[in-house]
DNA sequence: TGGACTATGTGAAAACTTTAACGACTTCCG
DNA sequence: CGGAAGTCGTTAAAGTTTTCACATAGTCCA
């Protein structure tokens, strides 16, 4: 199962995802055929990037011709564990853990949540985007083994909702909270932080030249 | 203004909000001085990266006893435009978008959501978070001298809301919609794509150790 | 069928980022 | 006051990612 994928870049990692939608969003509009210089047009990321990363995974595609849509798209499912469903807890159902909930992720991606969580009473025994919310203090009798959750709670609890995660078996958090939160070196936490990436974006705009030259950045 | 800034790693500048905000913190809680192992236990960044971020704008600290917590803040202040509140408008008034709205960014970041744009006349003429919700026809019109546009729209819509946007002069979009859209080579724009987030963290649990060894990735 | 065209896959270089290591200077305790 | 401990700022090395540029091999039209 992790032959040789280890070796393959974080950058193009990251990347993988992308491209699997775009090439859902071609095959579903019949396209059959697609290059490198398409895809990056599409994208926004070099073409000679592209090649290289699907070059990691072998020679994916044919010279002269470019890339077969069908041919790619079920290689990137099977790599992508498109197969499998990843099942999902979401911790905190305010604003954006209903964004979540109603952000269709199973359509294309095969993540899918599975239930949800929270604090407040109003909201627990509702169903939001077809998912059942849950108190948080059942957390560990219904959490079974799902293996990744998305933390969409207020900051301060942040940490202590993370323990629990952790000692109830979760091996991934995607942390949306602005506390940057300690586990053990086993879990592992991808944090996105709403003001943070605004903030960026603006000390870039304030401090990177906006004309041809400007950096790209994307993620 | 921009005399020696353009020289910093953008890596380093998406880590200033970042270490600006936990200063923040800091000096809330009353304490003067700060090293760089004990920023790194806090936000997750090698100590020696922050020691190097730093040292980008100069001598910082002082050997032998760290950064001076309001020195290291006031100067971070002016370095990322925080006393000048930079004006944002928000597009699409969804369950993100509200999320936003009530996110209080003047608190630590000095940049402000003026107003909001939703297509949905149910919305329009609300107030969401203190910020008045105003119907898309009236973009123009309403979007003055504002540089920054957070768009939280459905991805079918966002193409045509980023035209219009540039056209009437914003020079940073703040992308949450899974489209890619174009924009003129001095406009910049930052994506955030939630559903390829929870992807390519689901991707890194399957392909990559989880144990001592595992690759840290934030942001 | 032949030849112009197209687009991949990759070696090599460049660019960017992180990390290790340590000299130099401060602090602080006895 | 003196020496041990602490911590910065930075040089150099290692690691990662992007980009260039082109040989190669397949396409496709006449």
């Amino acid at each position: 199962m992790d032959i040789e994928q280890t070796k393959i870049p974080q950058a193009t990692a990251k990347r993988l995802p992308l491209y699997y939608r775009f090439l859902n969003n071609l095959h579903s509009q019949g396209k059959m055929r697609v290059s490198s210089k398409e895809l990056s047009d599409a994208v926004k990321v070099d073409s000679a990037t592209i090649r290289r990363d699907f070059s990691y995974f072998g020679a994916l595609g044919k010279k002269g011709y470019g890339y077969n849509v069908e041919y790619l798209l079920s290689f990137f499912r099977k790599t992508l564990d498109q197969d499998e469903t990843t099942r999902v807890a979401l911790i905190g159902v305010g604003n954006l853990g209903t964004a979540f909930l109603n952000y269709n992720f199973t359509k294309n991606n095969n993540t899918k949540i599975e239930m949800a969580f929270d604090a407040n009473t109003d909201r627990v025994g509702n169903e939001v985007g077809g998912v059942n919310v849950y108190h948080i203090d059942d957390l560990e009798e219904k959490l079974g083994d799902l293996s990744v959750a998305i933390l969409t709670v207020p900051a301060s609890a942040a940490q202590g909702i993370a323990d629990r995660l952790v000692e109830a078996g979760i091996s991934g958090i995607l942390n949306f909270t602005p506390a940057r939160i300690s586990v053990p070196s086993q879990v592992r936490v991808h944090h996105i932080d709403l003001a943070i990436e605004l903030q960026a974006l603006v000390y870039f705009l304030k401090h990177y030249p906006l004309n041809e030259e400007a950096p790209m950045d994307e993620q």
